[in-house]
RNA sequence: GGCCCCAUCGUCUAUCGGUUAGGACACGAGCUUUUCAUGCUUGGUAGAGGAGUUCGACUCUCCUUGGGGCUGCCA
């Protein structure tokens, strides 16, 4: 079998849309399980709306997911010459032929059609979809020219395709009707007409095409929220397909390994972003300590802190596994390089304003002066002590909230380690004063 | 309206004629526990409806219902 060659063709409209990326995605691994290529096409006819910037966000999208394409991007507009000469060439064999018309906006002028078959069936037999045939005499001719004499969608992209001599055309669902058309171009063009994959679309709760209406709808909100890209690439791809046994989160090369075009789905899939989170948590929990203790130290350094004074592979370890998006960081961890942390009133309520609890911390305070060593395990002896086996509750909850102003975070006492001594007593009396002062 | 396509837990799905219909997310309970998480254990929830074919249908066929796509001088 000769060398399949696929493409991913989107109009660079300044942002992609998952369901457009998710079948760059379904492409990308066609091309690298069957070891053909992958090619990028833009269809910038728009001009308008294809600008360079634009066309930046779709390679940045496209790098940032790891999708790397072969051979030189094929701009559609530079194709505009071949588009009209093809047009010339079925305007000469009696395929297309030029007509007076109104458009919907009320312009009249000529354009050139297509003239469909009036009888027989077109068929093809859909990878994704199985066996698809319509009766030509329910297709109508189509323009292919705008009475401006530039080239329409249909005759573009069919030229582009034979030009890029693709061999399978994997793209959405919302394209099956052209299909029957474009099938009859290949042919009035005397070309092979490509194997077809259509992808179901990605539909929000009410089975509606997913829009930005429902959520974060484009790649990149998506990595501004803080989602990786492996995440996101894993999320999307089992949104229609799966390996076929139980495993879901998936390396890449078993990703390329299991891909199988036969075996996607053809009923729409409803985007699920709490299993999409949890995606994303599994992949941060796997992230080497060494790259998310990086991420941890750029994202407290452009937060104008200074990632220092902690030691940062204890303090990675104890926040990787509640981390669920990287952009969390620093607001869950701030506390650890600032002492001017801000308090979550609903933590003050809770554990601090209560009667004796300023006596509590200063006791404390001094409790944890006169700890030596000042360890993990001393001080929880010290508080395990204290509380004299009725539980630690009442010492411990307070003691969180006094020192980093939160409810939640790393164990305490690994905290309190992390902090060292002179932060820990500091902040306890520090806390113990505002609550006097009644400036909490 | 016409044409095309689709239909298993709330969601993503496994099953490709014979299963106690399995897994994951979400949700509930429990264990661990100083919080939040993680981890472990555990619970409930599904084949739209109706005809066939068959010894036997979630699985094959047809109808109904429901949903989606297309029906541009957009792509």
């Amino acid at each position: 079998m000769a060398e399949t060659r696929v493409r991913f063709a989107p109009s660079p409209t300044g942002k992609v849309h998952i369901g457009n990326i998710r079948a760059a995605i379904y492409n990308w691994l066609f091309a690298r399980h069957t070891g053909g290529k992958f090619l990028l096409r833009v269809e910038d006819t728009d001009l308008e709306r294809s600008t360079p910037e634009a066309i930046q966000v779709l390679f940045d999208c496209m790098k940032w997911l790891g999708l790397d394409y072969d051979e030189d991007v094929f701009y559609q507009t530079k194709n505009v010459k071949r588009h009209m000469e093809v047009v010339e060439q079925l305007l000469a064999s009696g395929h297309a032929y030029k007509c007076e018309k109104t458009s919907r906006d009320g312009k009249t002028g000529t354009v050139v059609m297509f003239k469909m078959p009036k009888e027989g069936v077109i068929e093809f037999d859909d990878i994704v979809k199985g066996h698809m045939a319509k009766k030509a005499e329910d297709v109508q001719d189509f323009a292919i020219v705008r009475s401006d004499g530039s080239p329409i969608f249909h005759i573009a992209n069919v030229v582009d395709d034979i030009d890029q001599r693709v061999t399978h055309i994997i793209r959405g669902d919302d394209h099956v009707e052209n299909t029957f058309k474009h099938i009859c171009i290949f042919r009035a063009l005397g070309a092979p007409v490509p194997q077809y994959g259509h992808l179901s679309m990605i539909v929000n709760a009410q089975g509606k095409p997913y829009s930005k209406r429902d959520g974060a709808a484009f790649v990149g909100e998506f990595a501004e929220q803080g989602y990786l890209p492996e995440a996101l690439f894993n999320y999307l791809l089992l949104l229609g397909w799966n390996p076929g046994d139980d495993r879901e989160v998936l390396t890449r090369e078993e990703m390329v390994k299991l891909f199988d075009l036969t075996q996607v789905h053809v009923t729409a899939a409803k985007f699920d972003l709490k299993k999409l989170q949890w995606m994303n948590g599994e992949y941060i929990k796997r992230l080497p300590r060494e790259t998310f203790k990086s991420e941890l130290v750029k994202r407290v350094e452009e937060s104008g802190l200074k990632a220092e004074g902690v030691d940062l592979d204890f303090l990675a370890d104890q926040l990787q596994v509640r981390t669920k998006f990287l952009s969390d960081m620093p607001g869950n961890c701030a506390y650890f390089f600032t002492d001017d942390y801000a308090f979550d009133p609903k933590a003050v309520e809770k554990r601090l304003k209560k009667d004796g609890v300023p006596e509590l911390l200063e006791d404390l305070a001094n409790r944890f002066e006169k700890l030596d060593p000042f360890t993990v395990e001393s001080g929880e002896a010290m508080v395990k002590e204290l509380s004299q086996g009725q539980g630690m509750g009442p010492w411990v909850h307070p003691i969180r909230v006094a020192v980093s102003g939160r409810m939640e975070g790393p164990g305490l006492f690994e905290m309190l380690f992390l902090l060292g001594k002179g932060k820990t007593v500091a902040r306890l009396r520090g806390a113990a004063a505002k609550l006097r002062a009644g400036e909490l």
